[in-house]
DNA sequence: CATGTTGTTCGCAAAATTACGAATAATAAT
DNA sequence: ATTATTATTCGTAATTTTGCGAACAACATG
């Protein structure tokens, strides 16, 4: 435990972040919305999920932050969507693990 | 925002279980060292993730919580490994949300 | 111009996460 | 029995996350 000098790839960096970004209920109903599509809008979302509509803000910069959504400001309303470039990425990369870890001979016992 | 009554579902916050414990650097490599199965025990992975070994435990500890990874006495180390049942649940929970936000038709401009 | 609507930011508090070294436990080797 | 090896747990501290309501900003409406 000396060669310590070593830090994470940008790649474990990145996934890491992406994982972190999905890593509350609140933020995966978010994404289960956008995919139903049944809303993107802040209002809409803050009727369904029961969080205080600043917690809610929060989660949404969070997953913005993170580059996986993103917002237009359509008035009076903020329409939100998912960030397909970013979103595609991390897709790519959770399978690219997925794939890396079914593939894996290794068997334990 | 008065419908609060209802909570998450319980996909969702086993979807939120699995990212978060995925969420970090060091959990990242631990998995991407057993998915290259160039090691699977404790101390090797103690030489090429910079954490102290207590840290590592730590981290261990939660991939074992979330249920992702599983850890065998074979002494006088131990080896971990990934749980296969739990790790193909998490696969096919991230394939879905993927497909579904991929199946969208609503595209945001 | 006063009011209402929409959403973010601020201020704060509670809880969880991250990290380390020291202490501990369990087992093997001398 | 003492010592060495391996990994976890304990104790502690710093940081981050989560959450809420109040205050604020931006714009539309009466």
């Amino acid at each position: 435990m000396n060669n310590k000098e070593k830090a994470f790839t940008a790649e474990q960096e990145q996934m890491a972040r992406f994982a972190k970004a999905l890593g509350h209920p609140v933020r995966i109903a978010i994404l289960d919305l956008l995919a139903s599509q049944a809303c993107c809008y802040h209002g809409d979302m803050s009727e369904v999920i029961p969080v205080a509509k600043s917690t809610l803000s929060q989660h949404l910069s969070e997953l913005k932050d993170a580059g996986l959504i993103q917002g237009t400001l359509t008035l009076p309303s903020i329409k939100y969507c998912i960030n397909r470039e970013n979103w595609n990425k991390a897709r790519s990369m959770f399978t690219e693990l997925f794939r890396d870890i079914e593939g894996n001979s290794y068997v334990c016992r």
